[in-house]
DNA sequence: CGTATTTGACCAGCGC
DNA sequence: GCGCTGGTCAAATACG
């Protein structure tokens, strides 16, 4: 059996080789072939006839009728999962986005570019990003840089939610996340006892999820926070591994989650669990970069101050695919399907109010998914993959 | 040598 | 109760 797996793993990790030799060959029309996603993500139709994973853990997957709810990919809400650059960044990451009267649409001179497409019952926000293609080492080099400097914490915000526990017990009920556990965890390492209860702990107070989908071949994202390795397992139906990694800041319990799409190896998700308790390690390039008067319309690869290297190289550019249809995001969305920038390109306030009602609107339906099997119905993924075969046909 | 990663083992939860 | 799977631990190993 461990053989077996050895031996998938060894093939996954061939195909994975064979799979950025591809990336490179098919980048000039990544492009086209995002566009295409987005296109087959944006009918509702799609999201009919959605076969669930056999995964045991996660096959929870709603169907109210025809319409899957990818809320539910969220354990519960989070008090700004994603990092500083996320959510903090005074020069956004949408102020890279082409920004027409305030919608994304493509690029026509740029592998970047982003939709949003709402979906109909969709409370979910997946938020896609647009990487290069980068060698891992160099994600690691800046990585390394990250030092004990921020200014403010993400965490400073606090969201109302409800966790996935909470939903399964008492359908609506919202409770404030918090992270009072994380302390108390690093304190229980020792006994096997201990693990146990805190095991159980974890369980019955599991911390919220949020779930990034990321475009990009590097699969440890550097989202500015520093995060150690604890684990790695085969994922079923999947031929790539799970990582696991947890925040290295002492008494910080966020972990994250990373796998990459069975169908589309392109796509990585990474699964944040949990709050950071301390401020978002900024790097000696952010702080050159905030004040950088060339953030906010430049195009990024003219960068030339040292930078993060997540933001050098649009790491953080997301396709901006936020399903949701909340009352304040209903009206944001133009007829077109296109999505419409609710804050003009303020990331600050946008992101959060985006999270936060995201959260507090799915509380009634929050199961136990967030990977990546849960997250992009079978029906999504398998279009993904035929408009790009269908896109490399046209080649 | 300190730190990060790898990886086999272990445990808990779930379905049957 | 058993088997499967996800998640985690921790010793071994790799790396800078």
């Amino acid at each position: 059996m461990e053989k077996k797996i050895e031996e998938d793993h060894h093939h996954h990790q061939q195909q994975q080789q064979q799979q950025k030799e591809q990336l490179n060959s098919t980048k000039n029309t990544e492009t086209k072939i995002q566009q295409q996603i987005f296109q087959a993500t944006s009918s509702s139709s799609h999201m009919e006839n959605l076969d669930t994973s056999s995964d045991h853990h996660h096959n929870q997957l709603e169907l109210a009728g025809n319409n899957i709810n990818l809320s539910s990919i969220f354990d519960a809400p989070v008090s700004s999962p994603f990092p500083y650059s996320y959510l903090e960044d005074p020069n956004p990451f949408l102020d890279f986005l082409p920004q027409d009267n305030h919608q994304f649409s493509s690029s026509s001179n740029s592998s970047s570019f982003s939709y949003a497409l709402p979906l109909q019952n969709n409370n979910t926000n997946l938020f896609f990003t647009d990487l290069p293609l980068l060698q891992p080492s160099t994600t690691k080099a800046a990585s390394s840089e990250v030092v004990n400097a921020a200014p403010t914490s993400p965490n400073s915000t606090s969201v109302s939610s409800s966790s996935k526990e909470a939903a399964n017990d008492i359908t609506d009920k919202e409770v404030i996340l918090k992270d009072p556990e994380e302390g108390e965890q690093q304190e229980q390492k020792g006994t096997k006892p201990q693990l146990k209860a805190k095991k159980k702990n974890q369980k019955k107070a599991r911390e919220a999820r949020f779930a990034f989908l990321t475009r990009s071949d590097i699969d440890n994202l550097d989202d500015g926070y520093r995060w150690r390795k604890y684990g790695q397992k085969a994922v079923k139906n999947s031929p790539y591994p799970r990582s696991y990694y947890r925040c290295t800041t002492v008494g910080c319990g966020v972990k994250k989650r990373v796998e990459r799409s069975s169908d589309d190896p392109y796509i990585v998700m990474t699964t944040y669990e949990g709050q950071h308790s301390h401020p978002f390690p900024m790097t000696r390039g952010h702080i050159a970069m905030l004040t950088s008067p060339i953030l906010n319309k430049a195009s990024p690869t003219s960068f030339a101050i040292p930078q993060p290297h997540y933001l050098l190289t649009r790491h953080h550019q997301p396709y901006s695919s936020m399903y949701n249809n909340s009352p304040n995001m209903t009206n944001q969305t133009s007829s077109d399907g296109t999505f419409v920038n609710p804050r003009s390109s303020s990331l600050h306030g946008f992101s959060y109010d985006v999270l936060s009602q995201a959260y507090t609107s799915t509380t009634s339906a929050i199961r136990d998914h967030g990977l990546l099997q849960d997250i992009l119905p079978s029906k999504i993924r398998s279009d993904t993959i035929n408009n790009r075969i269908n896109e490399d046909d046209k080649k």
